[in-house]
DNA sequence: GTCGATTCTCAGGAATCTTCCAGACAGTTG
DNA sequence: CAACTGTCTGGAAGATTCCTGAGAATCGAC
């Protein structure tokens, strides 16, 4: 994907800093805004790509943002962001277009998924991939889909972007630390012991159908999905 | 990898001093700080391209001074140091981006090359290369995978940073004791035997592949990993 | 509400790694 | 050659890391 420019608007300093770094590694240019009236005004001035639009601000809510700039006929994709208790419904009903919404607490890997779904979508994406391929491993972002030699496999969530961000990174090896802050959310205080969990799902479903084992331990550093050798 | 500017911060002088030592010997620019406050004037002031920050400080917590500087849009990368029981279940939240953290105590080694393993992601090393390669031998840092005549070895992780320094020393004599100071963790006090015990290790599983003795002994001196006449 | 899927924790056991030691071996010197 | 010094390597104890099954807690669909 190439390099977005990605509004991000939340009242919680700690939120903005987490996805200002997070997306600035991840090739985008940021620029964040504090509450609705600043953002609004950042909206019309920069023109960015696509906005993350906190739903609770200080003065003007999410939706009120929203309808503003549509009023004034900026299509400018959003995605949402709303605690986990705030009613669904409502979201839904706003999240029109390319729009999308996820709660808090988030996962990074998922809002940078996310991202390049609404990109997908809104066909603003020029190299927009929507199939992940690692030798026998396929993962159709769209679909949700993940086959093995052609044979699909059944994910829950958590293991499909645990699969994914190991699929993003073939051939390296990924530590414990890594794979939590990118695949859990951000408020996830357990044990890095899940990992191990996760990874033992995973491979106690991929590797009955794959030709050799996916997933490989690299003891004392982490864990590497096994590509194919360039 | 070109010469960088180092904030190293912690509160210890002997853990600032030994890490001095080495990055300047490794040819970086190296400045120190004691405390979280003085840090934050020493990152705004000086604009380091990494800094490795100490998570316990007498003042400001290393968490802090990360939150502190980001909300100033500053995005160095930062090397986490940490002890190992405050690691477990702080780690969420803090490889976001390109950061990385190793635990205390460490082997000067590891830094190093997890400083260039940093600059190698965030895309700022010039040069940067993932895999070392002396005549036979190959050794892939991202895969963390060692290869002889192309045939993959199996490492312990041990076995692997002392292959990696005598690997990133080719034709050239290291002493016994600075390989200690190198691969072991600085606060080892064992004997040096145990380096004789790991090249032995190493030999077993490189020699039955390579053409020729790679880890050749001088009696009296140290060991040496012989590598193409230039 | 009920039921099943999912998430997360925990703990035993297996596998691997680290460290130390002691005896074998090799090179050096007198 | 004999004695000495430094090096090599197998064994074994202990520590560490990883795997996996079992179960509690939670979530979501019906």
């Amino acid at each position: 994907m190439e390099s977005l420019k990605v509004l991000v608007v939340d009242d919680e300093p700690n939120i903005r800093d987490l996805l200002s770094a997070s997306l600035r590694f991840a090739g985008h240019q940021v620029l964040t805004s504090p509450n609705g009236t600043d953002a609004i005004a950042k909206i019309i001035d920069t023109q960015p790509d696509i906005v993350l639009l906190d739903v609770m601000l200080p003065d003007i809510s999410g939706f009120g943002v929203t309808k503003k700039i549509r009023s004034m006929g900026i299509e400018t994709p959003i995605l949402f962001l709303t605690a986990r208790d705030e009613t669904e419904d409502k979201v839904t009903g706003l999240t029109v277009g390319g729009d999308d919404y996820v709660t808090k607490p988030f996962s990074l890997d998922e809002i940078v998924a996310r991202i390049s779904a609404i990109m997908r979508r809104t066909g603003k994406d020029s190299d927009g991939k929507s199939v992940i391929r690692v030798g026998e491993l396929e993962m159709n972002e769209d679909a949700h889909e993940v086959t093995v030699k052609g044979q699909v496999v059944e994910l829950s969530p958590t293991e499909y972007q645990l699969l994914r961000y190991l699929a993003s990174n073939p051939n390296r090896v990924l530590t414990k630390a890594q794979i939590l802050d990118h695949v859990w959310e951000y408020d996830f205080n357990g044990e890095m012991g899940i990992v191990e969990s996760y990874v033992s799902y995973l491979r106690k479903k991929l590797d009955p159908i794959s030709s050799e084992p996916l997933i490989v331990t690299k003891r004392g550093v982490g864990y590497m999905l096994k590509g194919p050798k360039v």
